[in-house]
DNA sequence: CAGCATCCTCAAAGATACTG
DNA sequence: CAGTATCTTTGAGGATGCTG
């Protein structure tokens, strides 16, 4: 009799393996911006300060739930910045943070290669179909 | 009476966008690069060419259901080669197109911003909780 | 060895309506 | 203006068993 089971011992190396990726800096960072609205939302802010109802209309897909949600987990991880006017009515402006910007970097570099390369992919992509069809 | 309602309007606004955001070469790459196995596979190739059941003890975590998936929609992107061997029983290699290398660039530019920035990001989290909670 | 087929679950996104 | 609250939907991903 073994000390374990294949499928105890399956179980115990992914959640070790959960467990590093869980920690992993890069996947941490894969999981915040590969949201739609992330990446959208920090290149919307790119040109200055948007109020709530400018990224509404600027980003004209997104509902007001998954707005409301993206702002504030970009906050939360000290992306954006949140100010409140207290006027009437009341008025709030979302900006970048120094970090905010610098992400700016990473996302720039991406959209470069996505420029050069995509047009490869979909080629490629196509090129496929076209073989698997015959 | 109105040419269309504010409903109408919106949602012909929103289907604008959302065709812009099809072809947008920067979402696409998010599309497939989000994913969580993609760049795991990626920068497993990344050392030389790897069999399945190689990949499959690499990334422990992940199903044969999306390892199999995942690998399909790499290979149909142009990104990885497969390579069977009819040997018996069968050898399949997989391995990175020049493609698949140069996809390698950005990926390691994100991980250098996450290495650099990350515990920012974590120290933001929780001073924000932090406060949150009080 | 290298998969494919099937069923199932659950969390994230969307739609809709209401409010300080 | 800038949200909140609630319900519903959808599909990515996991578990399991089978095959050339």
């Amino acid at each position: 009799m073994p000390t374990k089971t294949a499928a105890q011992a399956r179980q115990q190396a992914k959640d070790q393996y959960d467990a590093y990726l869980a920690t992993c800096p890069s996947r941490l960072l894969l999981d915040r911006i590969s949201n739609k609205w992330v990446t959208l939302i920090i290149t919307a802010l790119r040109g200055g300060p948007l109020r709530y109802s400018q990224l509404r209309t600027t980003i004209a897909g997104v509902s007001e739930k998954m707005l409301t949600q993206t702002l504030r987990s970009l906050e939360r991880d000290g992306l954006i910045s949140r100010t409140v006017t207290p006027s009437v009515p009341v008025r709030v402006d979302y900006a970048l943070t120094p970090l905010g910007v610098s992400i700016l970097e990473p996302i720039t570099i991406m959209k470069e290669w996505a420029e050069q390369h995509m047009p490869a992919v979909t080629a490629a992509r196509q090129a496929h179909d076209v073989r698997e069809a015959s």
